[in-house]
DNA sequence: AATATTAACTTGTATATACAAGTATGTTCA
DNA sequence: TGAACATACTTGTATATACAAGTTAATATT
């Protein structure tokens, strides 16, 4: 049994419920229906939705308590930009404005910040795109994202504005980030950053390199965030 | 069906499986007995075996694939600085060099790193030790860690030196840490920095604020560390 | 009225089974 | 010899069921 994507009905379920949190439907503190219910609603078996639930604790969006229930946590402050989400789940929706200052554009790799390419990647080219993240009118995150020009239809007129990128992937293209590496390291601000971010020359930036792996082998997505961390720290769980 | 230690199967599987891999029974690349070997040989049904692996795929241990099985990833390098493990694993051990500023004395809380503290754990006050790390002669982490007092035999006169102190506290009382949050951000050196890491006013350093859950309940460690990157940037997995 | 008990919920764990889907290997056929 | 196929593995997903254990609230008892 599957859905119109061929999603399996532990992922229809995982989405679902993920959505309705990440929504604002279910709020911090509340208390998912039960299993059982989920099962009769979903017209599914309990260990599936099991599977469900298990992710959503796992990426820190719910906490189960024996006896009593799925109580929600909220945004998953455990999967902040320092673990497994991007800056949309680290902050939440609410006061975040993603501001696109260059749209994505078909290029050719220079670097992938560090991290060695491999032969295919360098063959297909990328896109390249640069964001601009404001938390309640104040510039926070300026990132550089590469993604290989895999298949990917429509991807450059896709709108990304106040839209998560692992968001689009996942909805879009089915393609989940599963882990990665990073690199991380302060920096003072140069010209760019001052002029985005509003500060003075020497202030400090937290740099952040990554390589991120997708459920889609050999599908890599590269980016380097600069955070300037003055009024809002990073925070996650490990 | 439980262990000695009243463990249910699957916890019994996972920390076998996990200490094979961790002692080096099994090496990176190595494949695990399939989950139906792994049914027989531990006599429960492939759901409890499952729910074992699953635990050491979360946790980086191995990683599967269908149709082929499950390979060992050796030990989890996704538990560098910024999840799981301290400094130590987080460069490895040849060049890392721990000298102790202050050795742990008894002292009373004045603020956790902004974390909220416990009620007993302000009335127990807590150790405190400061400690710089030498990377290839250079030091690059400055912290300071608080051990609130409960009851650690002898904890002040162990030798701290060049012994990571999640080392000490799983060896001699076993406590694990089994997780925490953390706040990152970008600062400049103050004077004690610019002379610890020998750096020009103004230079910038990477500040980590952690709070550390162990396998003790209530008792947690707390945390600050100074990260110079200029030369080390701090690498880790999710 | 206050307390102890019971019942009805919740999640946690486990079994037994079934089929789908990916991988590797051998076998057959051209 | 080489390519296509069949087979026997592997993990992935799902059902149906059962009981244990923790929580909550109603009920019975004192």
């Amino acid at each position: 049994m599957t859905d119109k994507k061929g999603l399996p009905p532990y992922k229809v379920l995982y989405e679902q419920l993920r959505r309705h949190i990440t929504d604002g439907l279910y709020e911090k503190g509340d208390i998912l229906p039960s299993e059982n219910e989920l099962c009769t609603t979903h017209n599914v078996t309990r260990p599936t939705v099991r599977k469900a639930l298990d992710r959503l604790v796992h990426e820190g969006y719910i906490r189960k308590k024996q006896g009593k229930g799925s109580i929600v946590q909220g945004q998953p402050q455990g999967v902040g930009i320092l673990s497994l989400s991007g800056t949309t789940s680290a902050i939440g929706k609410e006061n975040l404005e993603t501001k696109i200052i260059i749209k994505p554009y078909l290029t050719t790799w220079e670097d992938a910040f560090g991290f060695p390419l491999l032969n295919y990647e360098k063959e297909v080219g990328c896109y390249k795109l640069e964001r601009l993240r404001i938390i309640n009118k104040q510039p926070v995150f300026y990132d550089i994202t590469m993604v290989p020009n895999i298949n990917l239809p429509r991807f450059t007129s896709r709108n990304f504005e106040n839209r998560s990128l692992f968001e689009i992937m996942r909805t879009n293209y089915q393609i989940e980030i599963v882990g990665g590496e990073q690199k991380l390291m302060a920096i003072t601000a140069n010209e760019t950053m001052q002029q985005y971010f509003n500060v003075k020359p020497g202030h400090p930036i937290l740099q952040l390199d990554r390589k991120m792996e997708t459920s889609k082998e050999g599908f890599f997505l590269y980016s380097q965030v600069f955070c300037n961390t003055n009024d809002y720290g990073l925070y996650g769980t490990f």
